[in-house]
DNA sequence: GTAATTTGACCTGAT
DNA sequence: TATCAGGTCAAATTA
């Protein structure tokens, strides 16, 4: 739909100038209000949700979005759940869960299908840049967001949607590998048919 | 040669 | 209304 000329110049490549944003005392407040566990490495920074409040246009029984914090950078995993959901009739409760391998080092996304970065973006509030992947099998609509520390570390990952496609090819690898990282994905009202396996 | 990734700019919604 | 920030696009680059 655009737009503008681009003119070819050197890459930048710029460094991370980490700012220092971190303002979000509220959001912190709630998130260790909940309880939940400390995560490793970016407990700064991660689940500080800034004002998305944009949510998908979803058919009404799909799950909106679905949250998994986790540390892939080693072999102890640290889950953190959350689920957004802007249905009025949805009360954010999670009703199954499912544990998905992460096999890392491979473009294959743990979650079995393949994905495109097709962009990428320092938020505010988060001293991580997010990255933004669409499912690459034709007519999916699905996305995913993943913020992921210097460290290569993923921080966060944010799913919108649903594959409307089985997986291209479910990772096979063994649960006792050490190289893969498990992650639990949660859905709302049962519709996570997405994750099936 | 093909497909995926990178990255800056633009668009749109929220404040 | 203006500004800010998140999300998306698309050319260039890389694998």
């Amino acid at each position: 739909m655009q737009r503008h000329e681009k003119i070819a110049a050197l890459k930048p490549v710029a460094s991370r100038p980490f700012s220092s944003f971190r303002s979000f005392p509220k959001l912190l407040q709630d998130f260790t209000s909940t309880g939940s566990p400390p995560i490793t490495v970016l407990e700064e920074a991660v689940l500080v949700k800034p004002k998305a409040t944009r949510f998908p246009s979803l058919p009404s029984e799909l799950p909106t979005e679905i949250t998994a914090t986790i540390d892939a950078g080693s072999d102890t995993t640290c889950e953190e759940m959350e689920v957004d959901t802007e249905q009025e009739n949805c009360s954010g409760h999670l009703t199954t869960c499912h544990t998905v391998k992460k096999p890392t080092g491979s473009r294959l996304s743990f979650d079995g299908y393949n994905w495109r970065k097709y962009g990428q973006k320092k938020v505010k509030g988060s001293e991580f840049p997010r990255s933004y992947y669409k499912c690459t099998h034709p007519s999916c609509p699905v996305k995913r967001k993943v913020e992921t520390t210097i460290n290569g570390q993923v921080a966060e990952i944010v799913y919108s949607g649903e594959h409307s496609h089985p997986k291209p090819r479910p990772p096979r690898t063994p649960l006792s590998s050490p190289s893969t990282a498990e992650v639990v994905v949660c859905g709302v009202h049962g519709t996570d048919d997405t994750m099936q396996e």
